[in-house]
DNA sequence: CTGTTAGCGCATTCAT
DNA sequence: ATGAATGCGCTAACAG
């Protein structure tokens, strides 16, 4: 009950030892005796001494932890992925340390460096930064695995299948009997809002090759759905589905349209992207991504590399499950 | 580009200064020539240096860190609260170091003592510990601040009107005309659950002294909300009105309230409480607790402790508003 | 099996 | 204004 914690030292002392016998000891050290082994797991406990974490990771070059960067707005999406570092780090032992990253280059690449010498590696989530950005930010000589982000440099990561999935969507619209789709994007610079654009305009070439696509960039949050919904009422354009770039801005379109009074599936379709716990609940239609599991992989990619192995530098793309809920129906009941 | 990361020494010898003079100049120290400055920051650019986090803080005897241990069942309401502590942190220049702790007491004393050395205080959210497990989990010395946990020894902390809530939600319950109420509570042991369900009563027996109020405990999950349904209909109690603990207990209830072809609130009325994201989006009346706001509070409070300030040993208590939407409705419409 | 010593990388007296 | 030396707390050689 000292105020002052007990270092090494004062066990040593009490224990009539010598540091590196009290080290040894208390790691599991094979060659102590058991005499010596038990005066300082004794001493220990009457100081209640518990070791300092920060002079080890000091000594040992390595700090069981793992820094996480992500962006600073962050909703269901990012909490996803956490949630499931989060539980493979725990299991392994290790701690996540957080560092929210601004959109800026700058101040990302400053988020990064200050966990120098306080991580062991790096996952980073930086969707809106471009390949040169990233490649600049990412600390030299550190591990690290990129997760929706573009690769800067032939780091190892994970991505999600986005094309695909978007692609997977319009086929389940068409199928349904929905031709005339827009397509709500998310912010400009975000890699997997531009991938899933892209796919949606490829996939409506093919579907529908007569129709010509409409997109309407939003950025990703609620309000940015409705606000898409606005915009095409009132350049009074036709639509029949309505695919956005993630869940939270489909949640916005639904609002949005059920307040103009069009119905859902009704008069109109809506997929989101995804699925984000929100959208079970909301019976929307979206594309399963598994969020979580792409969190413990990543974790358990760095660790094994940071144990012995190895980071190829591959990036593991993650597949994407089409969920039908009822915000798309086939139109004739 | 080197492999190995350049030390202040490298910096020092290619600006052929002493490491003192580096220290002195990179952290804006004011006696420096402004000749050698140049030289250092010139000399730090080019070998791309990065001052070494653990190292700094072992010499400082502070890591700019801030841990944060919680239940490792963490759904929206401990990731609100999180989100919360995350923003605070990073416009303090802080970072948040992430430990789940097991409901097992000796786990959570072993996961809050595996922090010491990396953090400079601690932010333990640990709802299902007793006051005696809690108290000889926390390290001595150790600044640390108490968020929706018994006070274990006169720590700072704080607290959800748990009561004050529930009272008011009772009330409004009871203003709608329900009377037959039944409480879904959280699990045994767990502080929040407690007070809520003791506050049920306390506000029963005042709003309807004549009715017998019953009371189904559950784990704060959505699936017990769900059993509990299943059970007062196999016992064939009969009620207007549930007050779940929690909101994910109360979408629970009302998946199941439905599923058995009760109407809400026509035939019952259901309350949640926390105000977590969900509920908005479901129409369900709960109880708002501001959750992110409490998680700053935490961390403002506990950071200017850390920068001269005093941790007094007080609990505040976050006040709770009542959020009417949907799924509370007058009877008689 | 155990004690002594030398760092890990950095900030900081204390001299100069 | 600057450099040399000391220590933060711990682990890992290296001797005994």
């Amino acid at each position: 009950m000292k105020s002052a914690s007990a270092t090494i030292r004062d066990v040593a002392q009490v224990a009539e030892v010598s540091v590196a016998s009290v080290s040894r000891a208390l790691n599991g050290h094979s060659s102590v005796h058991p005499d010596t082994r038990a005066r300082v797991l004794a001493a220990a406990k009457a100081l209640g001494y518990v070791p300092h974490a920060g002079a080890r990771s000091l000594s040992l070059a390595r700090s069981h932890a793992i820094g996480v960067v992500l962006p600073d707005l962050h909703g269901e999406f990012f909490s996803e992925i956490v949630r499931g570092m989060d539980r493979e780090v725990g299991a392994r032992g290790y701690h996540l340390l957080l560092s929210n990253m601004h959109a800026d280059a700058e101040l990302a690449a400053q988020a990064m460096r200050s966990m120098r010498g306080r991580v062991d590696g790096l996952i980073v989530m930086a969707p809106q930064l471009d390949a040169e950005g990233l490649r600049e930010a990412l600390p030299g000589g550190v591990p690290a695995v990129l997760v929706n982000s573009l690769d800067g440099a032939g780091r190892a990561g994970f991505r999600i299948a986005n094309a695909e999935g978007i692609a997977t969507v319009v086929a389940h619209l068409a199928a349904t009997g929905r031709r005339r789709l827009v397509h709500v994007g998310g912010p400009a610079g975000n890699i997997d809002a531009r991938e899933r654009c892209e796919g949606f305009l490829t996939a409506m070439a093919h579907h529908a090759p007569d129709i010509e696509p409409v997109v309407i960039e939003g950025d990703f949050r609620e309000d940015s759905g409705a606000a898409a919904v606005a915009m095409l009422r009132a350049r009074g354009v036709a639509f029949d589905g309505i695919v956005a770039a993630n869940d939270m801005m489909a949640l916005g379109v639904l609002a949005a349209l059920r307040e103009q009074g069009l119905s859902v599936p009704g008069d109109v379709a809506v997929t989101g992207f995804d699925d984000i716990p929100l959208a079970r609940y909301l019976g929307l239609t979206t594309m399963r991504v598994p969020l979580a599991e792409m969190g413990a992989r990543a974790v358990a990619r760095l660790i094994d590399a940071l144990q012995g192995g190895t980071l190829t530098p591959d990036t593991q793309v993650v597949a994407t499950d089409l969920v039908i809920r009822t915000t798309t129906e086939a139109l004739t009941s």
